[in-house]
DNA sequence: GGCGTATTGTGTACGACGTACAAGTAACAG
DNA sequence: CTGTTACTTGTACGTCGTACACAATACGCC
């Protein structure tokens, strides 16, 4: 809970009290060279090489310094959440179509994971409201301006389109994790498995499975396109957003 | 690498070689029996209890023991989520419009992250091919039967329609996380928070984000409902789907 | 100028985690 | 009975997040 309020406080004034009324020892970092640092390291090698030691190492001090800065790991993990969140290309809503205005939003969100694309896979993935998170909001809402839906509806519809944006960065972050781990699970891959590629692939258990999944599943050893999964998906978002919106509300 | 060629061989073959042809010692436990435990300890205590030292200690044996069971824990949660796949109640696809089918589909596995809100969260999300998810593979395809869709957009739809329900549990979890953490963050939370309150709904800066947020913005204090977002967003899924199955695909 | 207070920084350590490796124990085959 | 196989345990390592005590620095006040 404290943790909580004081990653608030950061969030809004990562300064803290002004120069001038401060006392004691003057710090030798900032709140934003933490989280610029957890950034960078996050974007060059992973989530997991976020640690407070590495981050610690990364700026010349010792791990418990950080603490000083911020009140722990997780705080420090939303701090980095919501300066990209802050810093991410928002264009404006020009006089286009809902359609576009939404798949602009959508474009926008996606290019965020692509560039950072951990930010998918953070533990916990409900950010406190921060100076980012509201602007991001608020630009995302403004979207949806004119299609005729009601406050609590509106809300629910930027909801579902950016889950589905997040949900498909995480997915694609899954593949990427499975294949570094299991290296190609292709076709012949399976073979190579003998008795159990049998029951696997077996069409009299798995008819449909096996001749949709020999097509279409990429965990079965057909080639994986991300961005076909998020065109797709991205296209029945729409759809699923016009039946809501219909042709009344739209501009 | 061998430890994926591993987690499938348990996968398809939890006994092991058949009883008459193995010499050493016997094993006093099976994988069936530390999968068992790994999935009562998740589903009382959530995930991060599942150590494996607390998982072992469950068992009365050693925690290193269990690596003769599983070659690590990464397996041992790959093998939690199948053995969940594989008992999931599926009924079968009656002679229902495909809407109805794909909404039962979207309920059974909507009960199966209610029941087991930590196969919400794991941290890779992408499961081996395991009987588990073969079965649930085929079943669901299942339910596409006779939409008119191509094996590739079957599959892409299918992939959408799970996704949805996947991240909706994992939103949901993420907020039971985040309230956990930071107790009730209400609007009086807020309001406490003085100078910080200002400057988060400052109706001069985000006029849409504080109008609908207040309306229908959880993490503003507005009441959390995760049932209705769910059940906006499968509506919206549906519609998605129905653009691309059209009328004549429906039966 | 000195003391009290505030604030940052460091050293040391703890508990927890996953899991490597060596040695011990049990069971089968010849 | 011996060699081999397979399970079990003891011990330990490296890594992680972070508690806590002490040290160092800087301001305010008398």
């Amino acid at each position: 809970m404290a943790e909580v309020r004081r990653t608030i406080d950061l969030l809004w004034f990562p300064d803290g009290e002004p120069e001038g009324k401060r006392r004691g020892r003057r710090p030798g970092l900032t709140v934003a060279r933490v989280v610029e640092t957890g950034i960078a390291l996050a974007d060059a090698e992973g989530l997991e090489a976020v640690s407070m030691r590495r981050v610690a190492q990364e700026l010349g001090v010792v791990p418990m310094t950080l603490y000083t800065y911020v009140p722990d790991k997780s705080a420090l993990l939303d701090l980095m959440l919501d300066r990209l969140y802050l810093e991410m290309p928002r264009a404006g809503h020009p006089d286009r179509p809902w359609r576009e205005r939404l798949a602009a939003v959508a474009g926008e969100n996606r290019r965020l994971y692509t560039a950072h694309p951990w930010a998918a896979t953070l533990p916990a993935s409900r950010p406190p409201l921060g100076p980012g998170l509201m602007a991001k909001y608020e630009h995302e809402l403004r979207a949806f301006d004119d299609c005729g839906l009601d406050d609590v509806t509106r809300d629910a519809a930027l909801t579902f389109l950016i889950g589905f944006v997040q949900a498909a960065a995480r997915s694609e972050a899954d593949v990427r994790a499975a294949e570094a781990r299991a290296g190609s699970t292709d076709f012949e891959w399976w073979q190579e498995r003998g008795p159990v590629f049998e029951l696997v692939f077996d069409q009299h258990r798995y008819p449909t499975a096996t001749r949709v999944g020999a097509a279409a599943g990429s965990a079965m050893g057909a080639a994986y396109e991300p961005g076909h999964a998020y065109e797709f998906g991205l296209a029945r978002v729409l759809d699923g957003l016009a039946a809501l919106i219909g042709t009344a509300g739209s501009r």
